[in-house]
DNA sequence: AATTAAAACGAACGGTCGTGCTTATTTCTG
DNA sequence: CAGAAATAAGCACGACCGTTCGTTTTAATT
């Protein structure tokens, strides 16, 4: 039952996104929350440089200045501390590239929206200097039944209905055929998010972008509503 | 400077198929050879399932029964046992994938085949039991300089020159569009094979490899010399 | 059958891992 | 300002990591 996010901007009609639940009541308090909201930025950075596997807890105790024991209080055991850190990028990924997008008109600039705010997203070396950690954690984790590659599998499965709602709602508004296989459309938008991703980080290449972006356009083009022939 | 294989059938006219230089002069010894090839298909299957970075020789030695320090000596350090077990699975994929589909005619049968021999490479349970170790690789050294990255980098590099070859071929023998832009193709093509990794594994999607074929034959139609309309 | 070389072993090293348990310090609250 | 509660630290543990070393078993060569 996918929870529906409230209060976006006129422009947006009332095309909901689906979030995944991690409203979790964490028991607040002042001082220890934002301590917390330090590490995880930090363990973060450390995952997406190295992934989640290899974020230990004696590495990120150093790198934020405490002692393991301290730092570990916070989190209970290792699972948990994983866990919160890819809760921690889902949200920052939902902030940057979901929701903005989804404040965007309906149809065509609502997903190029998603594009662009996606790219600019795994572009941000402040934030993510190693690459998306949910693309990471996955092939880390597909093979290991658990909590985090439960998580992991379900957070990709709301981004995959987003973008399928996007189409649909694309093609209500008819710009997109009426026949478009919306499925066939998310899977190829996410499939070319993969290569740009890999093309970029392992292999470097510097036409990378560029590639995403005319492979999308082609895209585009095939789902677009056919105009009348010349 | 590319090493070129000989000894292609007919079929394949002289096309060669660019491969990496692994042909080292391993010292070799009869019963000692034997020995390491099972090792390196122990440690491959490891590899495949919990990423080439958690392979270790604790592991590796208890699966195939002999002493850490036994198995040890044959590599020298870790480093050489990864290293040699990338290799492995770059030949594997050569030998069972690349090779095979450039016997075949040129242009789209050797394309098609290339395919159909990758996604039965992807899917073969018994040597790759957690998928492509080279993807899982791919992001799991992105980030780390050294000789492994390198090395994958090097056989992907080769791979996707490769694909642009055969899709310059293709459109030599007038199959595919002359403007075609080959490295636009041979991304794409990659960015879907990485989508159905990806689906398959981590969202346990049983539509992937339906989905991969869909992309597939639409940018197969796309490069295609245009039919006289209608 | 004797010699030599290769292969495997077992034990130990310094490190780091995650995780408890106990104590000290800070921060909030009445 | 006192007491309660949260937060951090210190220390120790068992497990496993890659690696080294000296020894023993196995195989190949004379």
């Amino acid at each position: 039952m996918p929870i529906k996010a409230s209060s976006l901007t006129k422009n947006s009609s009332r095309d909901d996104l689906i979030v995944d639940a991690n409203a979790l009541s964490t028991a607040l308090s002042p001082k220890g929350l934002q301590r917390k909201a330090v590490i995880l930025d930090v363990a973060l950075k450390i995952a997406s440089r190295h992934g989640i596997e290899s974020l230990t807890i004696g590495e990120l105790a150093k790198e934020v200045g405490m002692s393991k024991s301290g730092l570990f209080a916070h989190f209970g055991n290792r699972d948990q501390l994983q866990l919160a850190v890819l809760r921690q990028a889902t949200e920052g990924f939902i902030d940057v590239v979901m929701r903005p997008a989804f404040r965007k008109p309906r149809g065509t600039p609502r997903i190029r929206a998603l594009l662009k705010n996606w790219i600019e997203h795994m572009n941000d070396q402040e934030t993510l200097p190693g690459g998306s950690v949910l693309i990471a954690a996955s092939t880390e984790l597909d093979d290991r039944p658990g909590v985090l590659r439960d998580y992991v599998q379900s957070a990709q499965k709301d981004l995959i209905s987003n973008i399928e709602h996007a189409a649909k709602i694309a093609v209500i508004e008819k710009q997109f055929r009426a026949d478009l296989d919306v499925e066939q459309f998310a899977w190829s938008l996410y499939s070319f998010v993969l290569g740009y991703h890999h093309f970029k980080r392992m292999l470097q290449d510097p036409k990378a972008e560029h590639r995403l972006r005319r492979s999308f356009e082609a895209l585009i083009d095939l789902s677009l509503k056919k105009k009348p022939k010349k």
